[in-house]
DNA sequence: TCGACACATTCGGATCCGTCAATGTATTGG
DNA sequence: CCAATACATTGACGGATCCGAATGTGTCGA
């Protein structure tokens, strides 16, 4: 699969939009700072085993999404705003208004091929 | 699962994203027609089957990224745009700068809580 | 050094997804 | 009408995904 596939289908599970939201957000219980939130906070906040986080977790860290930072005992998540970016790009690119003139005049409605 | 989620996993397989390029490019062979793509088209470019070509288009029509339009026996498929700006700026929503100080200052590392 | 803590990894089971083969439905040309 | 066309639907199979339980790894306080 390719990466861009690969980083939605990261984004296609609810349980990761939500913890995205919360890195968004990032206000989190305890743990938090600034920007950054701890796997603690988050297992507690998605009623989820600590096992589940961590596999969530390196989910969206594989795929360029969230940033990990090791702290001691204590691993902080960030969102990776550049990753989000470019895929914003990415989708941008299907909004761009159509400009016929390329399409070959012989082509419409040419189904005498099949 | 939620609706977000779900047009996100529509995203999450290569063929239905080459299937997305190629409606947005709309140059297929024969049956296109401004930025219309006929299902034909499709199954000629993807080489899959074409159940597995109508599989892709409902899951693409359901999560709404795609239109499509009936007429006679053709079916038209279209890149939804709206669908895609939606998309991309709640993208753009984990993109903004992070503004501190909404966070209690008492939060800052107190692991004491565990 | 030793136990408690924070997190990662592995494993097994249940469920979901993508695919093809076979079949169904609706439209068109003869 | 009737056969051919264009596409949708169903059923079944292999593989991927998600989850919790058990276990492993690295870190810190006592």
């Amino acid at each position: 699969m390719n990466d861009l596939a690969m980083t939605f289908k990261a984004l296609s599970d609810p349980t990761r939009v939500r913890i995205l939201d919360l890195l968004k957000r990032a206000d989190a219980a305890c743990c938090s700072k600034d920007d950054r939130v701890c796997a603690c906070d988050l297992e507690a906040e998605v009623k989820l085993s600590q096992p589940a986080v961590s596999h969530h977790m390196k989910c969206l860290v594989q795929t360029g999404l969230v940033e990990s930072e090791r702290e001691g005992r204590f691993t902080y998540y960030r969102i990776n705003r550049t990753a989000f970016a470019r895929l914003a790009s990415f989708l941008d690119g299907f909004v761009g208004s159509y400009v016929p003139g390329d399409a070959d005049a012989t082509k419409t409605g040419a189904h005498d091929v099949h």
